[in-house]
DNA sequence: TATTGATCATGC
DNA sequence: GCATGATCAATA
């Protein structure tokens, strides 16, 4: 995505209701007018546009961690995921939550571990859309400050714990993404050809493809609901 | 047709 | 290379 002028530049929000304020600001927005607002031309092809609606919320809002390893409002701890709804405000589509290094994560614990970091508040950006509607006629919808914890945080660890557990003694190609019930683990990677070494549950190293934890449509539906 | 596996773009 | 941002598109 090109750079957006420097006077369409959102400063920084100072505080959660700020943030809150500004979110609740674009609710209703198409995706072409955010665009045009901030100097930003959208993609034609659809497959070269993943990506750009959270960017365009990011800068819109201020968001300013980029791709540093941090919630994208590091003052606030807040992390930003717009979410594709159908117009039932049914989730359409699987969250991506972080990578997985597959030789630290053996050792890894709950406490600390990357995802929980992730998910402990989120800031969720509905964009909704009818099937096939074309990126500029897309809309922004009702945004939901999230934190994660009770029932939610509950079926999070459960998964991770029991995918960690499996990647730990059977090693990473026990793993697909029909295991996990909220949580799941898939590719992420440039391309499948692309293959990393990662030692083994038995120490052996093993060519594999990277991959990242995602979240499952029907999980953060749910969250969306206010159900979770 | 829901879901998995694959892929696209950008920044540092 | 690996982080960020996800959705596309083939398959079950």
């Amino acid at each position: 995505m090109v750079h957006a002028p420097r006077n369409a530049l959102a400063a920084p929000p100072l505080d959660v209701d700020e943030l809150c304020f500004r979110a609740r600001g674009l609710d209703g927005l198409t995706i072409g007018e955010l665009a045009r607002r901030l100097g930003v031309t959208l993609p034609d092809e659809p497959r070269r546009a993943k990506g750009v609606v959270g960017e365009l919320v990011e800068l819109a809002l201020g968001a300013t961690a980029g791709s540093l390893d941090l919630p994208d409002f590091p003052q606030l701890g807040v992390e930003l995921k717009t979410v594709p709804v159908d117009e039932q405000g049914r989730v359409t589509e699987s969250t991506y939550v972080c990578a997985i290094d597959l030789d630290a994560i053996q050792h890894a614990e709950w406490r600390g571990s990357r995802v929980r970091r992730k998910l402990a508040c989120v800031l969720w950006m509905p964009v909704q859309a009818a099937k096939q509607a074309i990126l500029s006629e897309r809309h922004l919808g009702t945004p939901l400050l999230w934190r994660m914890r009770g029932e939610a945080e509950a079926a999070i660890e459960a998964d991770w714990r029991a995918l960690v557990g499996r990647i730990a003694v059977g090693g990473i190609d026990e793993i697909s993404a029909h295991l996990g019930e909220v949580l799941q683990i898939r590719p992420k990677a440039r391309s499948a050809s692309e293959r990393v070494v990662v030692r083994g549950a038995d120490g052996v190293k093993v060519e594999t493809v990277r991959r990242g934890f995602y979240l499952r449509a029907a999980f953060t539906e749910a969250v969306l609901w206010g159900e979770m």
